[in-house]
Order: structure tokens, then C-alpha cells, then sequence
DNA sequence: TAGACAGGAA
DNA sequence: TGAAATCCTGTCTA
């Protein structure tokens, strides 16, 4: 602890972080700028602090002087999964702050990281077993009636589970606050050599990168026992395809691959055998249009779930239960829909790896996905990806137009939440976009955003095409390749823009409104532009809202995930918009 | 037998 | 907070 320190820890465990501090001339006063206002600069000891406590905090709230952290179950959790103890939270935090650390944030902090673990499932003669060094706990667990419903009792008073239990009790007791350490082991599945190739099929040279080797061998780490199950949080554009496929080779067994949509399905068809030994004959597609089930099948969500109604049985599960995997690779874990954790809870016997760029969701069944696929076992900040030229630099400008009169009038007769599409909606923006755009005369420009009208109008003005959830996937394929080709300078999405949609070229996005606090939307719509440029330039990031309205208020939420990994929003005024200076000039 | 499209789900 | 996108199935047309 030190006072000129940035951190100040409280005791209902928010984190209070300093970005920035006064600027003091030698004899200690304050320096003021030309128009007497008092200087600051930022903070020296501001990033570091961020990075270190981006290991087991989660950033709440980011405006300009102090941002607020907060200490939660899951980062916790999280963090100890990987390894970090509690004292070397503690350290951090007291090594950070500026004044001293409440003595209740030791205590909690001990006890969470103490209760992760303290559960253990093993596999016992009889099946699997509950048990923890203290018996007591047990004992104490069978008093919640979702714990004692989800187990038998044994003979000599041991917590037996059957495949089905062992995955309600680990829901049921992280409910309760107790994350179960699963040692149950894995099935190994029908075994299959899969070997990743040294040179592409398109002919280029392949080889694992360091991260992406290194996440697959912290997933496999620790055999049977430990190995096996966990979250993979990588950047987009980082190569999680790639981390999937070295994990493959390392389990070596029959794969089932879950996507979020069709597209991606062809993307990992594409991939695998792009970058694997594995032939076309081994690769099955389970979709609407093609079923067929091979020793690495590829699959979405929904097909797993679909169901004719409500009370049906899911009616493709019976397929994909037959088969004896070795692998369940969850693509895309922040999007995975609630009842997939219901069967996932029958799938605790097969090794599991989710994919994810960001580990948030915004429906806050970060626990499920915790206690049902795994703790996260891998992550590399954007930022290191960054600087070792993985992904492309990326500046991030927030843009701030007006309301007009007659607008606001509007705005200020709507509801809550009408208040918001009226802001998000406004007319203005339309100017604003057009001056972007004029300011990047070379660029291969996004522009992204969520209410069709908006965009159509947009389009409109413009002339640039438009692409939607409506528009069929031949005219997407035709404009994806014109806009790759450089034939389209411009290409306006709507929320398909989300999706994986693989565009290596473009270089400036412009966002003209988003889903209310969406803070992985935000993340996703950056990682559109992160692919590496051939000639190393710097990726724009434009988030145009309205000023003083809902609209700026969930732009604030929206930026909080990227503000964690150290992006910094530039804040200007549309009418100043000339004196920008994002680092990058094409 | 393929493609287009409507309808329901979450 | 709500809008939009997606998927799957089934039916119709050629």
C-alpha cells in the first residue's frame, strides 16, 4: 500500500481505480492548462493495475477518472481454477492500494477461493461419489432439498451419483455457492487418429502458434483426471478453430462439434480438413439440409435441441447419444442457449471444450457454463495479441451527435424504453457517417447496426449495399466476395454482422446503434476488424451515439468488456470530428 | 429432387 | 427493457 497508489478496495468488494492523477510541479502544485483547468495525465500505475486485476475482478462501470471493479463468485473462481490463490489476490490488491484493505475482503476472499474445491466428485467403487475433506460440508449440502434430490445415499451413508446426477449436483451446489471440482473422468470414446498438417492443403505453411498450443495443452493438462473439461477465451480472429483442432489431435477420439449456425458449420468442415489429415469421408454435416453423423461431426445448437413442441422430447438427441464420443467442442460458449445445459448435464462423461472470446453472457449463466462444461482453463488478454502483431492494433472512437428539436421533444415524451430506439435512431447519425467515411478515402469500411429501417435509410443515402437477416445466402456470398475483392468499398450489416462472418480486409468499422448493454456484441463487432492487415495498419472502431441520451448511457455499458482488455474510447463531438487523430491514417 | 418459402420456436 | 436473426421442418412448385 502505498498513497500515491491507484486502488481503493471496499468493503462490499467493489474496486475503485484511479485512471488518472493531478498533475503536481516540483514544489507540489498543481499545473493547470491554458484555460485553467487542472492538468491530468494517466495514471502510471493504471495499466498495470487493469491487467492484474482483469485476472479475478470484472470492470462494472468505466467513466473517464475512476473505474469500478467488482469481485464476483465466478472471476473468483475462475482465477483459482487457474491456479491463483487467495493470498495472491490479496497481494495484488494490497500491493495496488492507496489506502488500506478492508480486513472482510481477506476473509471472503479466502473463504471463495476455500470453497472451490472443497467438493470434490470421484469415481468410487459404487459409481460416483460426493465427498470433501470435511465431512461435515457434506453433510451439510444433504440438507438442501436440490442437493438430496440429485444423489442416493450408500450404505455407510456415502453420496452416490448416477451420469445424469453428476451433472444436477454440480448446478444444484454452485447455486448454493459451492463449485464442485469434478475428478469423475472422462469415457475416452472411440479413438481417431487426427494429425494436423505442416502445410495447408491451400498450400501455405501451418503451425500451431504459442497460445494456441498453449491452450490446447493447458486444456489436456493433467491426464484422465483433471484434463478435460473447461473454457478456451481467446480474441476473434485469434484461431480458435485452430486451438479446437490441436485439442482434437491431443484427445484423439471421435468429435462432436456444436455450433451457433450453419455458416460456422461449414467454416470448421472447411478448417479441418484445410488444416488436418482428415478426409472429406470422415466429416460428417448434422443440419437441416444434410444429416450425416461421422467420426467428427459438426452440428448446431438448435438441431441438438429442436423439438416438435414444448413438451416433445428433443428429437435429435437419440443420434448424437448412440455415438461414443470422446470430444464435445461447444463453439461459441457465450451464445449457448439455456437448454443445452440441460443436456449437457448428460454429458459430463465426455471431455468437454467451449470456445468463447468473451466469457460474459449477458443472460448471467456464467455459472452453468462454469460448473457444466468447465472453469476456464486458457485466456490471452487482446492487448498481448495485439503487440505480438496476432491481431490488428485497434483504435476505438466514440462519436457524439445531438438530438435535433423536434427529435428530442419526441425522445422526451417516450417511455423508458422507446426513449432508447428514438436515440439510438437518430436521424443525425446519418451525417456523421457520411464524414467518417470521407475521412477514410482508402478504407474497407463496416457499417453496423440493429434497426432495419435505420440501416435501409441509411443505404439509401449512401448508395452502398445492405446486407440483413433477409437478404438470401447466394447475394450475401456475392457481396462478401465483392467487398473482399475491393469491387465494394462499403458494406452496411445489419445484426448478421454478429455472426461469423469473415471479411479479412476490412479496417474501419462504424457502429450506428447496438443491442441495449450488449458488452460481447460490442466486443464481437470490434473483433470484425482484428484480422491482421497485410501491411501492418491500425483498425478503426467508430460507435456513433447520441449525446446525452438511454443511447450514450448503454454505449457506457456496451464498452465495459473492452475498456477491461485496455481499449480507451476517444470521446469527440461530431461537430469536432476534424480533430481526431486515431493513429491511422489510409 | 432441388429450391423457395412459410411457420413456429426460443 | 425489444428487435432481429437463426434454425428446422414441412409443403409447394417445377
Amino acid at each position: 500500500m502505498r498513497p500515491d497508489n491507484p486502488l481503493i478496495v471496499q468493503p462490499d468488494r467493489s474496486l475503485m481505480l484511479h485512471t488518472v492523477r493531478s498533475v503536481v510541479d516540483a514544489d507540489g502544485n498543481l499545473q493547470k492548462d491554458s484555460e485553467g483547468h487542472p492538468m491530468t495525465e494517466e495514471h502510471p500505475r493504471y495499466a498495470e493495475a487493469r491487467d492484474r486485476l482483469a485476472v479475478f475482478a470484472e470492470l462494472t462501470k468505466s467513466p473517464d477518472y475512476l473505474h469500478t471493479y467488482r469481485l464476483s463468485t465466478i472471476s473468483v473462481w475462475n482465477a483459482a481454477a487457474l491456479g491463483v490463490t487467495a493470498q495472491e489476490m490479496l497481494d495484488t490488491l494490497e500491493d495496488l492500494a492507496c489506502v488500506p484493505v478492508p480486513p472482510n475482503i481477506a476473509t471472503e476472499l479466502n473463504e471463495w477461493v476455500g470453497r472451490y474445491g472443497v467438493l470434490r466428485i470421484e469415481r468410487g467403487e459404487q459409481g460416483f461419489e460426493l465427498v470433501s475433506s470435511d465431512p461435515q460440508l457434506v453433510a451439510d449440502m444433504l440438507g438442501h432439498e436440490s442437493v438430496r434430490k440429485n444423489c442416493e445415499l450408500g450404505p455407510e451413508g456415502q453420496v452416490l451419483l448416477d451420469d445424469l446426477q453428476r451433472g444436477l449436483i454440480k448446478q444444484a451446489l454452485i447455486r448454493i455457492g459451492f463449485p464442485v471440482d469434478d475428478r469423475g473422468g472422462y469415457l475416452d470414446g472411440d479413438p481417431l487418429e487426427i494429425k494436423l498438417r505442416s502445410t495447408c492443403l491451400s498450400g501455405s505453411a501451418f503451425a500451431l502458434r504459442e497460445y494456441q498450443d498453449g491452450a490446447a495443452q493447458a486444456f489436456h493438462a493433467g491426464g484422465t483426471e483433471l484434463g478435460g473439461s473447461g473454457v478456451v477465451v481467446l480474441p476473434c480472429g485469434a484461431g480458435k478453430t485452430v486451438t479446437g483442432m490441436a485439442v482434437m489431435a491431443l484427445v484423439g477420439a471421435k468429435t462432436l462439434i456444436l455450433t451457433t449456425n450453419t455458416v460456422a458449420v461449414r467454416q470448421w468442415r472447411e478448417e479441418l480438413l484445410d488444416k488436418t489429415e482428415l478426409t472429406p469421408d470422415q466429416i460428417g454435416e448434422y443440419t437441416g439440409e444434410e444429416k450425416i453423423i461421422k467420426p467428427v461431426t459438426i452440428t448446431t445448437y438448435q438441431m441438438l435441441t429442436w423439438r416438435r413442441s414444448k413438451a416433445s422430447p428433443f428429437e435429435h438427441m437419440e443420434v448424437f447419444s448412440a455415438e461414443n464420443w470422446g470430444l464435445v467442442i461447444y463453439d461459441e460458449v457465450h451464445l449457448l442457449p439455456a437448454p443445452i445445459f440441460r443436456v449437457t448435464a448428460d454429458l459430463q462423461a465426455r471431455r468437454r471444450l467451449g470456445l468463447t472470446a468473451t466469457l460474459i453472457r449477458e443472460d448471467g449463466k456464467e455459472d452453468e457454463v462454469f460448473c457444466l462444461i468447465g472453469p476456464k482453463r486458457y485466456d490471452v488478454p487482446w492487448k498481448v495479441l495485439e503487440s505480438k502483431g496476432f491481431i490488428a492494433t485497434a483504435f476505438c472512437v466514440e462519436v457524439r451527435v445531438p438530438l435535433d428539436e423536434d427529435n428530442r421533444t419526441i425522445y422526451l415524451g417516450a417511455g423508458a424504453r422507446a426513449q432508447f430506439r428514438v436515440s439510438s435512431e437518430n436521424p443525425a447519425k446519418v451525417e456523421v457517417v457520411q464524414k467518417l467515411i470521407e475521412r477514410h478515402p482508402q478504407g474497407r469500411i463496416l457499417v453496423i447496426g440493429q434497426y432495419i429501417e435505420q440501416l435501409e435509410s441509411l443505404a439509401r443515402t449512401i448508395a452502398a449495399p445492405l446486407i440483413t437477416g433477409k437478404t438470401p445466402n447466394k447475394d450475401r456470398e456475392v457481396l462478401y466476395d465483392a467487398f473482399k475483392a475491393g469491387k465494394e468499398r462499403i458494406l452496411i450489416v445489419s445484426k448478421v454482422g454478429n455472426f461469423a462472418i469473415d471479411l479479412p480486409d476490412a479496417n474501419v468499422a462504424i457502429q450506428i446503434s447496438g443491442t441495449f448493454g450488449s458488452r460481447q456484441e460490442e466486443a464481437q463487432r470490434l473483433g470484425r476488424i482484428l484480422r491482421p492487415k497485410t501491411d501492418g495498419s491500425a483498425a478503426v472502431f467508430y460507435s456513433v451515439v447520441t449525446a446525452g441520451t438511454r443511447d450514450q448511457e448503454f454505449a457506457e455499458k456496451r464498452q465495459l468488456f473492452l475498456t477491461e482488455q485496455g481499449y480507451t474510447y476517444k470521446i469527440t463531438e461530431a461537430a469536432r470530428m476534424s480533430a481526431i487523430d486515431e493513429g491511422v491514417h489510409s
